[in-house]
DNA sequence: TCTACCCGTGTTGCATACAATTCTCAGTGC
DNA sequence: GCACTGAGAATTGTATGCAACACGGGTAGA
């Protein structure tokens, strides 16, 4: 054996990002395959399952399901294997609550700090996200909307919680996706994103906090409409 | 070997938590080790002297390692080993910002939705503190100070903000443990405790939020203080 | 028929072995 | 004297093996 892993590099991804472990890349791929939905919440995360289906051998499998536990996506019970994370009601209302609160801060944080340069840029996205919704295409407005955040939370100019934020974003992300197809949801996201970068732009402090922390909670309100609808209370 | 690490647990621990996993452990007491300062920023974190020290293998210390790292507590490098996260100046302004900006929440949040129970418990041990800053015992106060934030997370009901705030409680932990050692410092952090927890208890939500946020950026201020005078400018 | 126990099977946790990279430090050429 | 090179050592990343625990099915007993 040349190399562990080896044969999958050279069956088809032989270009893959050199500098990062298996783990990681393990890690990520997973993390995606999560998100997006393609592991659904409570899947028994099974290791060797998992080594065979990438390639590799248990350990990295188990390095990565070990990092994805600390950032919530996955619950590791000892002796007990890895599930994707089940998330109930409550925790989803919490999710959302931090997500607003910290959106909230950086909108905030965002309007006292963002440079010039980058007030321009988020006002030229939230203009070219009104075409997208005028359009009513939801994964396209899904994409740029991620952007949109995040130029809020890089505005913020704080890596600290412009992590957290992304993380929260993340986990939440499979609970958001179905949302954009509600019908006009899109035209009022957009409508409320605008009160937002209106307030940011203007460097009013306050009124982008309350303006994103509605916005948020205006989103958890569809979700949770859709949950409700869709599989009981879970 | 009956079983790994059995020599150890037999050696003098045997009534550790049954239900954790070597690796589990580990990072809790590499965390320890850090947040106390036995190990400073910087060090190298050698995985078979890990090893050795627990007497255990690289194994379950990779995965602590690797755990820690998605915390920030520790800076792994791929393939160039873990060290002791180094934070910088920047990043700890950073940090320091973020945390007064999440514990503001908290309290704002503790204010409209703590149970007159919490209340009146946190009220206590305001009170309490006061024998502890006229005393002067820094030790002593700063393990009430803990409890005292802790309290206050928890009376936000929010599992996420909570946790989020214990952890950069806890990375700034070795910044901090040295200011309240400054000259009057103990007899004001209990007077701007005081603002805090008046706006808790009467519910109000926005003077809480700005009460906290002050003190913590009062705080950095003396850390900064301490860290110009101690190291330079690191 | 139900409950409790036992044992087999599968999975996890850890130790160990090996491969591959990075690091160290002479030795060499300029 | 100094930068460069390359072998050896040290260290990390991954694979593999083994023991202990968790879970499920079957059997004995009430």
């Amino acid at each position: 054996m040349v190399r562990q892993g080896g044969a999958v590099r050279d069956g088809g991804e032989m270009d893959e990002a050199a500098g990062r472990t298996q783990a990681e890349r393990l890690a990520g791929e997973i993390a995606e395959a999560i998100v997006t939905g393609a592991l659904a919440p409570g899947s028994r995360l099974d290791e060797q399952a998992l080594a065979d289906r990438f390639g590799v051998s248990r350990t990295p499998v188990r390095e990565a399901l070990r990092q994805l536990g600390t950032t919530g996506l996955v619950e590791v019970r000892p002796r007990r294997g890895a599930v994707v994370a089940q998330v109930t009601a409550d925790q989803l209302a919490e999710l959302f609550v931090a997500m607003g609160e910290v959106e909230a801060t950086c909108a905030r944080l965002a309007a006292q700090s963002m440079s010039p340069l980058e007030r321009r840029r988020l006002d030229a996205l939230h203009d070219a996200m009104a075409d997208l919704a005028r359009d009513g295409d939801p994964a396209a407005f899904a994409r740029a909307n991620t952007t949109f955040h995040g130029a809020i939370y890089a505005g913020a100019h704080n890596a600290v919680l412009s992590d957290f934020a992304l993380g929260l974003r993340r986990r939440l992300q499979p609970y958001r996706a179905a949302q954009f197809r509600l019908p006009g949801r899109l035209a009022r996201s957009h409508a409320e994103h605008g009160a937002v970068v209106a307030a940011i732009l203007s460097g009013r402090a306050a009124e982008a906090h309350a303006a994103m922390l509605r916005h948020v909670t205006l989103v958890e309100s569809s979700v949770e409409g859709l949950l409700a609808r869709d599989v009981g209370e879970r």
